[in-house]
DNA sequence: TTGTTTGTACAGTAAAAACTGTACAATAAA
DNA sequence: TTTATTGTACAGTTTTTACTGTACAAACAA
């Protein structure tokens, strides 16, 4: 096998591996492919670059290189003299990590908290009513509690995203094993 | 409106919450409406059950449910008496959390390791070869160093999910606000 | 101004995933 | 044993999502 053949087999098994790993971020595998493939490039790609290398329409590229970066996976990049838009991978994983933790859950925590404080305040109006029955009044109780339920543990999300936000992670799970430098970078 | 109603609709909001969030668990809104619709019945339910309140086929329920119990969302339950299977909510949902994060990362995290240790004994290999030529071999190092980062950050979240695993993230976050009894339950 | 280039909206098509109904194996009941 | 019930495999259908090509607006160049 030719060398360069070798350094491609070698970047091939990792961008395929990204690629079918990427649905934990809510991708498809092509743009896993596409993250994969700017991982490998030293240089930021324009969408035509992409087009080229991953044999793909334009409208797609755009589209999935657009989903990369809503999840800061991909950011633009600038270089003198050129025109076109560029794109390059994000160089703090890490970062990038906690940016989709926080981007996929709080989202979800503030829906439901919203709609479980109004259910909750439509049970306890309903439990105001002297002529409920005794039998319904039960259920209504049921159901709050199943709320309140909810609502501390979307209270502890909402507190375990802070602690991702504010890098307090860091100091549980520090960056590098045995390190206590875990301030830097 | 009928007092019943008025639990329906409160519990409706609910379970259309959960259904549009289901995707963080990387399930269909169906499968969300399934999980909703177990979590506000106070007896676990068989997958007839299921077919009666929510109008879908019979096979379709049991996919789901499947789904829903390998992300331990649901699991089994048994009542004397009764042949069908029975299932029902979860009731640990800090659990689920950790085990759904555990469940979806560890596979990646083990996935990228190994891709990442083959190819990089591949690239060392090839810049052994003395013959490499000095372009070659300075594209190797910069590939080998991507390398090296992306271990580093596998590895760290590998100690992530641990921290998940043995309770050690309810240090950082307790499952109640200002409490120190966060070795409870 | 007019002519180019670039990114994306949009409509249509291709591919994938969700869902259904049938058929049947496994288990329990008679 | 036979008969009935239950859960799921599998094939087919419907629905959804991914992707492409065209058309065009925005930004730049001349």
């Amino acid at each position: 096998m030719e060398d360069h053949e070798k350094i491609d087999k070698a970047r091939e098994r990792i961008i395929e591996t990204i690629a079918q790993n990427i649905h934990l971020y809510g991708l498809v595998p092509s743009a896993g492919r596409q993250f994969g493939t700017m991982f490998f490039q030293n240089e930021p790609l324009t969408l035509d670059d992409m087009t080229e290398k991953l044999g793909m329409s334009k409208t797609s590229m755009s589209t999935s290189v657009r989903a990369l970066s809503e999840l800061k996976l991909v950011e633009r990049a600038w270089k003198k003299g050129v025109r076109k838009d560029l794109y390059k991978v994000t160089d703090d994983w890490h970062q990038s990590f906690i940016d989709l933790f926080s981007i996929k859950w709080q989202r979800s925590v503030t829906l439901h908290t919203a709609a479980i404080k109004k259910s909750l305040a439509e049970l306890e109006e309903l439990l105001q009513n002297p002529v409920l029955s005794e039998e319904l009044r039960e259920e209504v109780q049921i159901d709050i509690d199943k709320l309140k339920y909810m609502k501390d543990y979307y209270n502890w999300l909402e507190r375990l995203i802070d602690a991702f936000e504010d890098q307090r992670i860091f100091d549980l799970v520090p960056k590098f094993e045995n390190s206590n430098e875990n301030t830097k970078n």
